[in-house]
DNA sequence: ACGGTTCAGTGATACGATTCAGTGAACCGC
DNA sequence: GCGGTTCACTGAATCGTATCACTGAACCGT
């Protein structure tokens, strides 16, 4: 790790060609094979490797993939970004992970600095999906959609919330649960997201009495939240939109003295790894999050080397049954 | 979000002014309070602002933070990642995340790579402190290492592994463990990390007999490396390195109808707030994520603010006892 | 031998800022 | 009224690469 790195120029000067020629040598381009060999040994020899922030400025490319995530506070969003990041790795392409903090607001401004810092693509996790600056933003750079939809993409992972939504709807009203709280995650100024619409338009559909309430994701916060739900609303099953705020529900159960699923069922939304190992295991709804990740990273690789087919992917979900959803008892 | 950014020559061109006073004022740099406001008010107007690439080159600085990760498998990095990252952006300071995949070559090399992107500096929790590069490296930026100390860094905030270890084994014999699996992260080709050496050390000097193994942090991987040692070597403990391994051990047991602690009892490291949650709650050394946190934060702003006194904070771990460790049984 | 094509390589410019050295004017005390 | 500062600003160089428009030479078939 020498203090100060060799330039093209040097590089040149070395073997006797123009900055130009060993640019277009180091990249295999436009000269001999004899050529290229020189260059390459002398750029060997110097410890030459191109800088890329002036290749970025020159060529407006820089190699990277920008991350956008909805809140990395939740778990299995970090899950996620962790695996994009390793499947981009794979690929050989370097990712920036930034978080929105399910701001709609700094979702925007975050989306304009990856942009600004010349990532050659995106995969984004929309919070606004019916933001304004998307399409726009699509137009300049290739966008990859993961969860909800939104205009302009070049390739979209999307969940079917609609029918996430009732499969544990569904599953809860077939055990006799007809009055559930709703834990949804706390998003600033946003409030009609596609999968919230979906819960409301279900439950009108099974005739439940739900009441939504939001929570953050950490584990603290969704565990006061849970406390003040579980100890004055009664509700015989809270679903959360997401498994770390189920997280909390299970903490919180634990400080009340109540008992999974005895005294209150549970279900979670996404199956995080860790939701088969709690005592009982969440029933909640999974993604498969290995095949969304996939799905995402082979999209992304396809639409930044230039292919122009948009493609979309939808992502079924399926209810993974463990422990934590019981048939109501009578007695609350 | 334009399609094209207006440049400073534009605006430039719109006070009248040459490009070095608009860069000048706008950061409130060597220009009158009246010009200052024509710049701003011109900025705003055509919607410019700076292009980090171009500063970037420019000045040789980014207003990023590097954040060097050993492994983000591990859910508690996960966590610490998240966490300085967040606490950073409060800082108003960007970070660019990235994983040394707990391979010391891949540190180098990533470690370069942050280097080129011009972070302003770099949180690094180094996966082989010995490694040569890292005066180097630390003299070239402030570097703040997290975890093992390295050489030549603006500032540490090492944890006190020695004790800790000493916590956990000490535990563990107090109720009569002898024959202890002990379960450490792989880790590509770095033979003595600093903890494994106090484990040793410890073992030895309490008299007692263990058997190391590597496990990766994933679950399911960690589930398989659990099942085989709970199968064949049947340890009356097994003390993990990680509480995301721990985790793996929770589900080996799990497989093989084991409970614990009444069959083995299971000791972490780390304390990642899903510990609390299992059941029986894991019994681990806490680490207190959040001073970590904050503690790197505050360290790596002050050394990029130019801060010249280097700063060394020493992380205390407390044993946070739940249930997953039992008194030995005679029978095993 | 000739016009046309390809090939390997060059020189200059662009990318969009920062920063250094310098300049004219205003202002200072004496 | 004079030398010396300070102030506000400018012009030009710089950062390190990519890329565009050329050029001279070699090579082609006829």
């Amino acid at each position: 790790m020498p203090r100060k790195r060799a330039t093209i120029r040097e590089v040149a000067q070395a073997t006797g060609l123009s900055p130009a020629a060993v640019s277009y040598a180091l990249r295999g381009l436009q000269v001999s094979e004899e050529t290229k060999e020189r260059v390459r040994a002398a750029a060997a020899e110097l410890g030459y490797e191109a800088d890329p922030i002036a290749r970025a400025l020159a060529s407006g490319r820089t190699g990277m993939i920008g991350l956008l995530c909805g809140s990395l506070e939740d778990l299995w969003q970090q899950s996620l970004a962790v695996g994009i990041s390793r499947g981009l790795r794979e690929k050989d392409r370097y990712s920036l992970i930034l978080d929105a903090f399910g701001d709609p607001a700094r979702e925007r401004a975050v989306a304009q600095q990856l942009r600004d810092q010349r990532v050659d693509g995106m995969i984004v996790q929309p919070i606004d999906p019916a933001a304004a600056f998307w399409p726009e933003l699509c137009e300049s750079l290739p966008v990859i959609a993961v969860g909800d939809s939104i205009a302009g993409t070049a390739g979209e992972v999307v969940f079917d919330n609609r029918r996430g939504v009732t499969l544990a709807l569904e599953h809860l009203r077939a055990l006799g649960h007809h009055r559930i709280a709703v834990l949804t995650p706390t998003r600033a100024s946003t409030p009609d997201r596609p999968a919230d619409v979906h819960v409301m338009a279900e439950a009108e559909r099974l005739g439940l009495d739900i009441q939504v309430a939001t929570s953050p994701h950490g584990l603290a916060d969704a565990t006061a939240v849970a406390h003040d739900i579980l100890a004055a609303k009664e509700p015989s099953a809270v679903f959360c939109f997401a498994d770390s705020i189920a997280y909390g529900v299970y903490a919180a159960a634990q400080e009340l003295g109540l008992s999974i699923p005895g005294d209150v069922s549970v279900m979670g939304y996404d199956n995080h790894p860790m939701s088969g190992l709690l005592t009982p295991g969440l029933t909640t709804v999974d993604w498969g999050i290995d095949g969304i990740v996939r799905a995402a990273v082979r999209l992304m690789a396809a639409a930044a080397d230039g292919g122009t087919r948009r493609r979309h992917v939808v992502q079924a979900p399926a209810l993974r049954e463990r422990g934590s959803v019981a048939r109501a008892s009578a007695l609350r």
